[in-house]
DNA sequence: AAAATAATTGAGACTGATTCTCAATTATTG
DNA sequence: CAATAATTGAGAATCAGTCTCAATTATTTT
C-alpha cells in the first residue's frame, strides 16, 4: 500500500513547483489511481471516471508520471500498463496468464552499476522484464499433461 | 555482422515449417533488414522498399520476428526500434543523444536465473534497458560547463 | 472579494501507427 | 498444368494518443 496522504502532498507540491493549478480533475484521477490495486490501464481510468474527459485523463496521467508517482511498462502484447511507484523493483511477466510479479534484488542492482561503471555509462534508471511461466501456470500445465 | 546465408535458411525453414509461402516480397524484406546496420525503424523499411506495400512490410516484419531473426525494443520516446537478433544482449540507452549501446554480461545472466529459480519462475527470455548518459555526452556536457 | 490574469478543461477533430478487407495475383501441390 | 491455398496491394478502418480552441475554473492582484 502507498501512503495516500503523502502521495497527495507530493503531487500538490509538484504542481505548485511547476506553476500548475490544483484542480479537482487532477486530484480525482490521482485518487482513483492510488486506489487501483497493482497495475492498471489508461482505459480503466477513463471508464471509471466518466466525469473527466479522455484528453484530461491522458494529460493528467502524464503529469502524475512527471511527478514521479506512477510509471508504466509494456506487456508481452505491447499494452501500456501503469503502476504506482513504490520502491524500485523489476518485473517477471507470465507468458501464459499475463500475471506480473514484482521483485527486487540488491545484488542485481549493484551488478548493474558495476557494468555501467566499467563502460563509462552513467545510469539514471533501468527497466528489466523477465518473461516466462509463473509457478501457478507451471503447476496447472503439469496437471493437464498428467490427467487422472 | 550476421551470416546472411544462414539467416535466409533459417527463415525459409521457418516458413516451410509453418506452411507459409516463400515469396519475393518476404525475401526482399529480409534482405533489406539484414543489410541494415544496427537498429532500424519500420518506416525505414517501408521507404527503402517502395515495391512492397506498407501492409506487407508490417506483416513480414512480424513474420521475421516470429522466425526469431529480429526483435524490437522501445526507446525513451516509446519508438519501436528493430534490430537483427545476434547473441543475446541487453541495452544501455543514452537519454541525451538516443544512442543505443549493446552489452552482454554472463554474471548478470546467471544472477537472473538464480533470482527466477528462487521464486519458482521459469524464465524464457528477458529484456533489460539501462537509461542514462553515454560517455560521449558526459564529456560534451562537462566541456559545455567549463567554457574556454 | 471582485477583477484581472493564467491555466485547464471538454468535445471532437486530427494524427500516425497498425490492422483489416477482399478482389486480384502468385506460390504450392498433386 | 490445373486445382488449391496462401499472399499481396490499395485503401478503408481502427486505435491510441494528441491537438485545438472556446468556455470554464483556478490563481493572483488590487
Amino acid at each position: 500500500m502507498v501512503d495516500h496522504q503523502y502521495a497527495f502532498k507530493q503531487f500538490t507540491d509538484y504542481l505548485r513547483s511547476e506553476g500548475k493549478s490544483i484542480t479537482p480533475e487532477r486530484l480525482d484521477i490521482l485518487d482513483l489511481v492510488l486506489h487501483e490495486k497493482g497495475h492498471f490501464r489508461i482505459e480503466d481510468v477513463i471508464r471509471k471516471n466518466e466525469r473527466v474527459s479522455r484528453a484530461t485523463v491522458y494529460r493528467t496521467l502524464k503529469t502524475i508520471e512527471d511527478a514521479g508517482l506512477i510509471k508504466y511498462i509494456r506487456t508481452i502484447h505491447d499494452e501500456k500498463i501503469f503502476e504506482v511507484v513504490k520502491e524500485h523493483h523489476d518485473h517477471m511477466i507470465c507468458e501464459v496468464c499475463g500475471k506480473i510479479i514484482e521483485f527486487h534484488d540488491p545484488e542485481l542492482e549493484s551488478l548493474q552499476n558495476d557494468i555501467c561503471a566499467s563502460r563509462g555509462f552513467s545510469p539514471t534508471r533501468h527497466t528489466m522484464k523477465i518473461f516466462g511461466i509463473c509457478p501457478a501456470c507451471q503447476k496447472r500445465r503439469s496437471q493437464e499433461n498428467t490427467p487422472a
